[in-house]
DNA sequence: AGCGATTTTGACAATCGTTCTCGATAAGCC
DNA sequence: GGCTTATCGAGAACGATTGTCAAAATCGCT
């Protein structure tokens, strides 16, 4: 039912060409910079599309911009991330998964969602 | 330096009538079906300020708004939110503190700061 | 390869939360 | 009361994101 076309293609592809989360605005930008004719709504659809997949992991910043990461790792996890550079970690916590299930349960709150990110400078931008 | 008006103290008090997080466009309908004349601006300027004063908590809700609470407890909290009716419990853990100061450490990445927050649905609402 | 049904694209407009502008208003202070 | 200056507020401006819709491209089928 889903299509293949080369924009889908380009967007996976400059994604992952990153190491670090991406608005949609600056990956449309890089890929005209390199010469690419995709349209921004396009790469706003490419990523949300790939988010809900599951190929790309997504959040929101500071100032509020969707930010976007080829995803590593294909299990639930959360991130650590540079404010300076954007270079991200992937990291697995499952003593932070027990506690927001727990700490909902004991409140008698239930189906917990939760979210859970750091945000720090690394080593290469301190 | 900052002066006392009635605008300020009006945004207070409707804050701290609700017991869930609210939208600035929210606090300021409801204030002008009260019959203020408030304006909106001024709304978005006295929550912003409430929030760096730390006398009231924001956050993001998934749509991308900002969405303020009267703070009850003065130190650094967390929040467990109901996903329905925006009923809110907070919650201080500082293992959470801990780990995430740990994780930032490990990683050799400086000054973390962290997004800590559970959704999830009240036992009213379920 | 050719065809046709259906999806996808992209330029542009529209939305919507939030911030800015700037003349008017009103605290705080003497 | 007056002065100084922070604050207000109506409306414009902004910026990220989404909607529109005609044109183009993909995929299944022959
Ligand atoms: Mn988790
Ligand atoms: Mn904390
Ligand atoms: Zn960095
Ligand atoms: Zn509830």
């Amino acid at each position: 039912m889903k299509r293949n076309t080369w924009q889908r293609t380009a967007v996976r592809e400059a994604l992952s060409a990153r190491d670090g989360f991406v608005s949609a605005q600056e990956l449309h930008t890089a890929l005209r910079s390199a010469g690419s004719p995709i349209g921004l709504a396009t790469v706003y659809r490419a990523l949300s599309d790939l988010a809900g997949e599951g190929d790309a992991d997504s959040l929101q910043s500071a100032e509020g911009e969707n930010l976007y990461r080829a995803c590593v790792s294909p299990g639930h996890h959360h991130h650590l991330i540079c404010r300076v550079c954007g270079r991200t970690v992937e990291i697995e916590a499952d003593a932070i998964e027990e506690w927001a299930a727990r700490t909902a349960a004991a409140h008698g709150f239930r189906d917990p969602q939760h979210v859970v990110d750091v945000f720090a400078v690394c080593d290469r931008c301190s």
